[in-house]
DNA sequence: CTAAGTGCAAATGTTTTGCAGAATC
DNA sequence: GATTCTGCAAAACATTTGCACTTAG
């Protein structure tokens, strides 16, 4: 009634980033400002090397290191902008946390495809199962690997896609 | 009870890989031997760091190398005798999968501390995600963050116990 | 005997860090 | 103007690999 549990959906990725910094004495930069428009351009997965080559391919402005690339995928995930799901190869894998609601991942493990999914009843099984052991959640990651739709056939009748593998 | 979802318990762990090795033209080394019984001397969770240790602390043979543990690690994985479990720090850490019914955990992100439960739940729920998406499942990894019991309440009752972050 | 395994040291690849100069509030 | 940030290069770190020697089958 008089809470809501959903984020205000009217406040930007930015914003809530800028509002992260201020109450942390820290500072909204050039560079911070640059790597918010870039994760939040599109809703795919993403590594840190996929954005630090995104960030350096901009040429509107100076660019950003790789340190500090990683420097702000921390703050974003501390801010709850993002959250990391997954390890690909061996790279952590980054995806929004931020207006859209938690869900899990198929993975295949020969092409890499995430599918993702939203089953609300794990939601509830991990919260009760948690109450059990007095452990106080505050999220799961859970990564279901196995082979996808396109990597099960053998390829007699679409013998174009190959995969990278 | 028809089903025994439990797998032939007569067979120790070496034998298993033992079995595995030969199937694929590969040798039982003593190092591999070992590696095996340090691994199955207790259940609890480890890390490659940690078996190096331990290897390296027996006096009774030749002494194991990083290397070794390690390139045996990925095979008693690949045998189905250990699976890897969460990350931890940095690190890949593992846990026997031979024997024992599949589980998920519970991780204290203060102290480490990992909680093992089952839920058969999940299981199926997975099993028909996976099913819906024409996903063939092959595993899963769940890991649980937050607070254990003993980090939730503040030091005052029981001043004694420190932990280690 | 010969293919597979080992130890070593060096390489790899991702992520982190110390520091001097630059930029924000 | 003080404090926080950045870029750089170097470090840290877990894990992997090339190679000459050893060993299991």
């Amino acid at each position: 009634m008089t809470e809501l549990t959903v984020p205000n959906v009217s406040v930007t990725p930015m914003e809530k980033f800028q509002e992260f910094l201020v109450t942390r004495g820290k500072r909204m930069t050039r560079e911070r400002t640059i790597i918010v428009e870039e994760v939040f351009a599109d809703h795919e997965h993403f590594d840190a090397e996929q954005l630090i080559n995104r960030v350096s391919q901009r040429h509107d402005s100076r660019r950003v290191s790789r340190s500090t690339v990683y420097r702000t995928l921390e703050q974003l995930v501390e801010a709850g902008l993002l959250r990391s799901v997954a390890r690909q190869d061996s790279r952590e894998v980054y995806e929004h946390d931020y207006g859209y609601p938690q869900h899990d991942h198929l993975i295949c493990r020969k092409c890499g495809t995430l599918i993702e999914f939203y089953n609300s009843k794990i939601r509830d099984i991990l919260a009760e199962v948690a109450r059990k052991h007095g452990f106080r959640m505050d999220g799961h990651r859970l990564e279901v690997s196995g082979l996808c739709d396109e990597c099960c056939r053998p390829p007699q009748t679409r013998p174009e896609k190959l995969n990278l593998l």
